[in-house]
DNA sequence: CGATCGTTTGACGGTGCTCAATCACCGTGG
DNA sequence: CCACGGTGATTGAGCACCGTCAAACGATCG
């Protein structure tokens, strides 16, 4: 029951301390595994190194601009990647769960242009940087892997702009949680229970407003009728009209916001009643 | 009064002629010497078909949903590349010149997510998706040119939101002048002189606000003293001052804005005196 | 039980979106 | 040659929306 576990995450933290190797046994294969990668000869693993780490809640990955030594196929948990502005404003650029890959963005620089931070205790597999081409080249399932998740990523370039692009702030929340149900269904859990494991501040910046206006968003969809919230648990009641919301281009005033006008309106009247 | 002096500087280019025939010949030297790749055995390249096209200003050279059937790199000329939603609204999401890369957001699932729009009379090389891996097994120095490109397009995502992510519309109009001059930079052209192929309507998408608010934002530059604007050409006459603008998170009240408004107020009375 | 952080809601002021008019530029066709 | 319509760019006026500041509440943890 531990929904909300990021207390104290970064000051408790001794230095995000890591424990390492428990893969002096090799886990490659728990990689293979969780990627759906079934290799016929186990030959073809020698000398692969795939070592298991877990990050804390709050701990760091691997931070902006640190030398790249390793991809890391997430295995448990979830992380937000960010960038940090010059003047400390964390802009978070997406949120990594269960079979993602994070750090691949700084393979062929060698530096990472963004961080990773664990939203919840997670745990990853890390390929080293050396190993990538050559178990890609022996293992071309994998290989085949790795590009899917690559377009995936290219192609959040498209959503993370659509996010942003939308002038309604109820339009950016909807569209994220479109995203956040669409991409639960691919993984197989229900799409329509949600639990968050971003807070506020990090839906804001990732939509790109005020994390007061997330909450006054999630009022509004509520009293829409397209959402149950409680806390970070996000029931999804009407997809449709959530879809709906989610579609317009110029705030959702179209179709709903009279409506929305005269619920909300109502429901400050009440509460001045 | 008139910032409008340069008259008819584009007009003399309007002589142009197609000559589409040529592209019989392959051209995968030209692509290899755009690239900067040199290769030693001619025979490496024996099968290899890389055929030239020309795309005429608005041409398409692929559109969103289109099965894909090769990469594209731009040899001459400009594109944008964008995603239309539903109801038709046109996202930008980014630019391409001279030696970048399009459609391989495409390789992995085969259809293409975007749409790739010339902004001037433009020529590319085309090299079939089956001939992608071959060609790169075989030429290893453009195997890391594109992987290369393949990070700077992951890293466009940081770039995309921190434009999109900016609360000013003067702040998001610097960010963005600011990478475009950064890239005429990297390749080797003036900095601060700047000829913008793309409408004042294609920047307003890409950096999310409206096309009126764009031509705004030029104007508060222009008496920042930070540009000299005449239609689409644009000189960076203070970057120092440009970057400090780029590089505010909250708008640019905290240093300029008094100065601005004296600036924009006196204008505005000029004008009506 | 107090402290701290996350979340929610209110009030106000400013920014930018919408609608509109004007101007400059361009290609077309009388 | 000029008249004409079309497009892109600029500027103005009005108002809705959201960012900021502020306060109150709830949750978690020491």
């Amino acid at each position: 029951m531990n929904t909300n576990a990021c207390g104290k995450s970064l000051s408790t933290q001794s230095a995000w301390y890591v424990q390492r190797d428990r893969a002096a046994s090799n886990s490659v294969g728990e990689l293979l595994r969780l990627m759906g990668v079934a290799v016929d000869d186990p030959r073809l693993l020698e000398g692969i190194a795939v070592s298991t780490r877990r990050v804390r809640v709050g701990g760091m990955l691997f931070h902006e601009g640190a030398h790249a030594q390793a991809i890391y196929f997430v295995a448990v948990g979830t992380f937000k990647s960010l960038h940090i502005a010059e003047d400390g404003y964390e802009q978070v650029l997406g949120f990594a769960g269960r079979g993602e890959v994070l750090g691949y963005d700084a393979v062929c620089i060698g530096l990472h242009p963004t961080t990773a931070v664990a939203l919840e205790d997670s745990t990853v597999h890390s390929l080293a940087l050396p190993d990538v081409f050559t178990l890609c080249q022996r293992v071309p399932a994998l290989d085949r892997v790795l590009h899917l998740t690559l377009s995936r990523q290219l192609m959040h370039q498209v959503e993370i702009a659509n996010l942003m692009a939308a002038v309604s702030a109820e339009v950016r929340l909807a569209r994220f949680l479109v995203q956040l149900s669409e991409r639960m269904a691919e993984r197989g859990q229900s799409p329509r229970r949600l639990l968050l494991r971003m807070s506020r501040r990090d839906i804001a910046s990732h939509i790109g407003v005020a994390h007061e206006t997330v909450s006054r968003s999630f009022s509004v969809l509520m009293h829409l009728g397209c959402l149950a919230v409680c806390n970070r648990e996000v029931e999804i009641l009407d997809l449709e009209r959530l879809k709906a919301c989610a579609s317009n281009t110029r705030g959702l005033a179209d179709v709903h916001l009279p409506h929305v006008r005269q619920m909300v309106t109502a429901r400050m009247e009440t509460a001045y009643a």
